[in-house]
RNA sequence: GCGGACGUGGCUCAGUGGUAGAGCAUCACCUUGCCAAGGUGAGGGUCGCGGGUUCGAAUCCCGUCGUCCGCUCCA
């Protein structure tokens, strides 16, 4: 399946997924807009993620932080000067090298050439901007490269307001923006994205066990979402690979039609974050735990996920073409809770009077779940469309429905139908989407 | 940013200097009534954008934007 990249992409844009963003003006690079349908989705896996690292926990709390950062906290936390990588191009072989890891800085080690390079540029992969309508340099703000920052510039805030203590986790859904140079493979690496991250402060010596844990628990997360096992691995980053903030990283990566790429990085990020800050910032950022009588920096561990990676991951692993009656049929095996729409409200005609008690049936099913509603053309029709889309479960409201208060459910996944008492319908979907 | 390939209706593509095409998709009506059936009809493209050559450009030339593949980027 060497063309599934193409056909994923293309459904995408058929079906309402994903569009280039400014389509009509020729498209803008790195950016995509979400549709109907893949809003949808995407809105899904984030809210999955929230569900396993928010709500089903007792050791982590939410926060939302600001996109517009100050240079401060970029100074801080190393990305002014990490972030930058000095550039040089070849003028003869046309190569790029970074200028801090060329050996001689006037020779050329592709062609040998010396006198060949340009000027060395600036690469600073954070988004500069202005705050407020003048532009001076008082006024320089980022927009926030990672999430990471906001927990960190508010754990004093969080452990001041929450009761929570070490070991206790903040997580963060939101945009972040890196002026990546290469960009590509559809949304799989864009210069605005979204991620997921949660940092998770734990006493000094408890950093090791707790980074296994969490690298442990976030490749059980992609799996139980319908990652098969043979495109999911964890691969932990080599000594020379590490960021500046990390002492230990392991990738959750999935096999993505170009090979494997990075789903998620798992980074033990020790107490350098909260040091930094707390020198910068001249404010304490230790923690006093009472029972013991110490008082500590945290470590940090760090699962950091990009969503639109997942999403991407996700529609890749869930696309499938079989057979029906002799006929090809895409269908999307999406996991019921990320599927855009749970169940589709099908009336098996637009004659007679189905429509009302369709209506009906929508307006039971609206409250609980996602639904579609489709009246349009032949019945087959409909459930290939709702294959293509991911869609569970069709309930199809017949003639019959109108004496007997019986709709039809059927299976996205096998094919099965069940005639259901419209009175059973919302606990038989309950018992099949929970 | 550099090199290579490419850019024609929503999707996949044909058309290589003489007034824009197909299949699928979409919509309407009829038919059918539980798995992309059939019939009739309709809407939709200044051929990515801008400039040039030419009597005439989707087609040739230049620029630009975008996509994909390779390079340092790591959600």
């Amino acid at each position: 399946m060497a063309d599934l990249f193409e056909q994923v992409v293309n459904l995408c844009k058929r079906r309402g997924f994903v569009f280039p963003s400014a389509d009509i003006y020729g498209g803008f690079r790195s950016t995509y807009d979400y549709g109907p349908v893949g809003v949808l989705l995407l809105r899904n896996v984030k809210d999955a993620w929230w569900r396993s690292m928010v709500q089903m926990r007792a050791d982590v709390v939410g926060l939302d932080a600001a996109i517009l950062s100050p240079p401060a906290i970029w100074e801080a936390s190393g990305h002014l000067s990490n972030f930058t990588d000095p550039l040089v191009d070849c003028r003869r072989c046309r190569e790029r090298f970074r200028l801090d890891q060329l050996d001689d800085p006037e020779v050329c080690p592709n062609c040998g050439a010396t006198d060949s390079f340009t000027e060395a540029r600036q690469f600073n992969l954070m988004f500069k901007t202005n705050a407020g309508p003048v532009e001076s340099d008082a006024a320089v703000a980022y927009l926030r490269p990672e999430t990471a920052q906001g927990m960190f510039v508010n754990f004093k805030n969080v452990l001041d307001t929450s009761r929570k203590k070490p070991p206790f986790g903040i997580a963060q859904v939101g945009k972040s923006f890196r002026n990546e140079i290469t960009p590509g493979n559809f949304i799989f690496r864009t210069r605005e994205f979204e991620q997921m991250e949660l940092e998770f402060f734990v006493p000094p010596d408890d950093g090791p066990r707790w980074y296994e844990y969490w690298c442990a628990e976030r490749m059980r997360w992609y799996a139980e979402l319908g990652i098969p096992d043979d495109h999911l691995r964890l691969r932990p980053h080599d000594p020379d690979e590490l960021s500046h903030y990390s002492v230990a990283t392991s990738d959750v990566e999935f096999l993505y039609p170009w090979g494997w790429g990075e789903l998620e990085g798992i980074a033990n990020r020790t107490d350098y974050d909260l040091r930094q800050h707390a020198e910068a910032s001249g404010q304490s950022l230790e923690y006093f735990d009472q029972a013991s009588g110490m008082r500590y920096v945290p470590h940090v561990i760090e699962p950091a996920a990009g969503a639109t990676r997942a999403m991407m991951a996700f529609l890749l692993a869930a696309y499938d073409v079989d057979e029906v009656n002799g006929e090809e049929r895409t269908v999307l095996r999406l996991h019921h809770r990320l599927a855009p729409y749970q169940v589709a409200v099908l009336p098996l005609s637009r004659k007679e009077s189905l429509t009302p008690l369709a209506r009906q049936v929508l307006a039971l099913l609206h409250q609980r779940w996602m639904c579609d509603y489709d009246e349009t053309q032949a019945i087959g029709r409909r459930y290939r469309r709702q294959d293509e889309i991911g869609t569970p479960w069709c309930v199809t409201v017949d003639f019959d429905s109108l004496d007997d208060g019986a709709v039809t459910i059927r299976s996205r996944d096998d094919l099965e139908q069940v005639r259901v008492p419209i009175d059973a319908l919302v606990s038989e979907l309950t018992q099949r989407l929970s």
